[in-house]
DNA sequence: TGGTATACTCAACATTGTTGAATATCTATA
DNA sequence: TATAGATATTCAACAATGTTGAGTATACCA
């Protein structure tokens, strides 16, 4: 399928060539499914919205805006939007650090890790859906290339940021 | 819709919701690595415009807008305004049905051509320096196992469609 | 001919994102 | 102790995208 509606544009293409595609596809195809749940009236969140709060459900406490930022990959005034709407469903609270005034702490509330769990288990039906059949062996072995996936993407955007932002 | 075939959740799902985690985090990565990557001067484009001109380049010819909507997951009302902008850019060109006047035919530029195939290109690169450190027999490996990921997420995704919108 | 379906655009609004300026606060130094 | 500069965040103005619902033009059918 991927494969055929590729035009050719050079002359062969490597694995590697094929992977690319294939986390492409995937990651459109993830992004558009789990849009899809967060759209539900139970939880109403944007993209955004979750992967921000899923890092506040990850880092107990309190959170400085710009290590969150940094975290969930957005600039300063992009988060202060988002946090203002979190706020709004009252999913998080803002406080200022009490040593240094300048910092603005930002914390999970209770509803909010309600909120994170309900999405879990609710993506975690749809992974099965998805996924379930896979044998459990074939499953270890994704998880395990999937995390070198993920360590070598974590790199490259790392060397890619320290020449832009840094 | 999952409620059916819902695998029992009390037992032994660690390695699914490990994978399903390690997706959505790749997913997300992939996402914002490749949107640096358009923000780029020779290029300029958003992922949503990419994504629509990319389709166009894989389709000879001309594209009725409402089949390039679906296609590309977007309203018609939030197409028209995606094709506007690549008018503007001149990367494709914008005409009407000869016969069927009503219908909006879109067709992608030689310029547009081009900077598909640019960015294919520098999206061949960006991939090689995060994951170029695989071997080849763990690449290979890898790539199965994603054919497999992609194929239960579409028809996981078809199901949930035929239940909302058809 | 009239009525209805189809294809698309437009208008109004929300969310997210960018950049650069403004504000508040801390810190180091003369 | 001033004060200059660095740091942390917000605000303002704008662009792109997305949604819904209304409007316009065209096609088709009875």
């Amino acid at each position: 399928m991927a494969e055929s509606e590729l035009p050719n544009l050079t002359t062969e293409h490597s694995t590697l060539d094929a992977i690319e595609q294939m986390i492409l596809r995937i990651s459109w195809l993830a992004q558009r499914q789990f849009v899809q749940l967060l759209d539900d009236d139970r939880f109403n969140l944007t993209l955004t919205q979750f992967y921000t709060l899923l890092h506040l459900a990850q880092t107990n406490g309190e959170c400085k805006m710009s290590d969150l930022a940094e975290a969930t990959q957005q600039s300063a005034a992009a988060l202060t939007g988002v946090i203002d709407r979190l706020l709004d469903k009252q999913l998080v609270e803002r406080t200022r650090h009490e040593r240094d005034r300048r910092q603005v702490m930002v914390q999970i509330t209770a509803r909010g890790i309600a909120m994170i769990a309900a999405i879990k288990q609710a993506r975690r039906e749809q992974i099965h859906a998805a996924l379930g059949h896979l044998p459990a062996a074939e499953a270890e072995r994704l998880l395990e290339l999937l995390e070198g996936v993920l360590a070598g993407m974590v790199r490259a955007l790392e060397r890619s940021e320290t020449g832009r932002l840094a």
